[in-house]
DNA sequence: TTAATAAATTAGAAGGATAAAACTTTATTT
DNA sequence: AAATAAAGTTTTATCCTTCTAATTTATTAA
């Protein structure tokens, strides 16, 4: 028979808001020597008030040491978590940029909104998807600048065929270096 | 000078939990003649209250009519922005399952949360990098074939030598034809 | 057609995220 | 050191989303 272990606050359970708040934390401690709840309201865009309360919830949650009107720290949960949902958003921000081509501030924002909607499987996919168009000889940089191009409807017909010959041409000296 | 035209509930301001709502009764309707409140919470995962409480808000928003007891139906607004979130609904489960490879039910899930989570800008991306990769001769599907054995690591030298030999015969054929 | 059942709604409550206003503490300046 | 400014907190309130329990309406079966 299954007893549940008295339900308090501290279950982490944790919102994207709250995923957020550790993430700002987690990176501003990178930033700089202290975290300041002026910085962590500028960061998120909200007000200091909104942050107070939210330091109190993420205290209870035992993510954060915080003595009122002292700094505050990441507890060693806080600070696993706030790098975590970090990795995600390098993750996605580097997709974003590097393969969909989006420019850096849109790719910031979209990141932040995505890294809490997608599942570890498909993040551990994209990894996978990013690692496989640059180590597959028939993809790598130069197919992704073809995109690029192809995006910006830059691709006459005789432009194609001409980065067509040029890519056999290397593609075939690769396969004639792997039979050696 | 500017008057701000007497803010009530109807402005369209969505969350993302509306938008939900409004997917669903939008799906729901294309599936049968009349839409439930209990399908509508089957479907969301809620209770029959709070689609009742929400249904409420949407025709104080002019998204949907609805007379207590009564079926409901979308208006003009609500059936356009239901149907919009379908469509990135379905972009976005697109592209995870057909070039992430992501297994079914997962894409949905993730699709689901990412449809809120993604710009317009980055979405349109998507779709033209699927377009891309299906329309560069040096991807399409054969090439997703190659990251499906790549990702189960099944890719040893004399196999890879093999179908890139394989491909560079297409390719140089492909080439021929275009010179033609 | 009435009794039983299913569907929908209301009422009341709670938790999460936010902010404005007022207050307290800490830091800075003179 | 006192005065001023800046940072942080409390209090109070709102909006959003959800729920349970109780009630009402509609549908179905006897």
């Amino acid at each position: 028979m299954k007893i549940k272990t008295v339900a308090t606050t501290s279950e982490d359970n944790l919102t994207p808001t709250m995923e957020d708040y550790l993430e700002a934390i987690y990176t501003l401690s990178q930033e700089k020597r202290a975290v300041r709840v002026k910085d962590i309201a500028n960061r998120l865009g909200v007000k200091m008030p909104t942050v107070t309360s939210m330091l109190k919830t993420l205290s209870d949650k035992g993510m954060i040491d915080h003595e009122k009107y002292e700094y505050l720290e990441l507890t060693g949960k806080g600070s696993h978590i706030g790098s975590q949902i970090d990795h995600r958003h390098q993750i996605l921000k580097s997709f974003l940029i590097d393969i969909l081509q989006i420019d850096h501030d849109q790719a910031d924002e979209d990141a932040c909104k995505m890294e809490h909607a997608v599942s570890p499987t498909t993040l551990e996919r994209i990894v996978e998807f990013m690692e496989f168009i640059e180590n597959c000889p028939r993809s790598g940089s130069d197919w992704l600048d073809l995109f690029s191009e192809y995006r910006r409807h830059e691709m006459p017909r005789e432009k194609c065929l001409e980065k067509m010959k040029d890519f056999v041409d290397k593609y075939s000296a690769k396969i004639r270096a792997m039979e050696r």
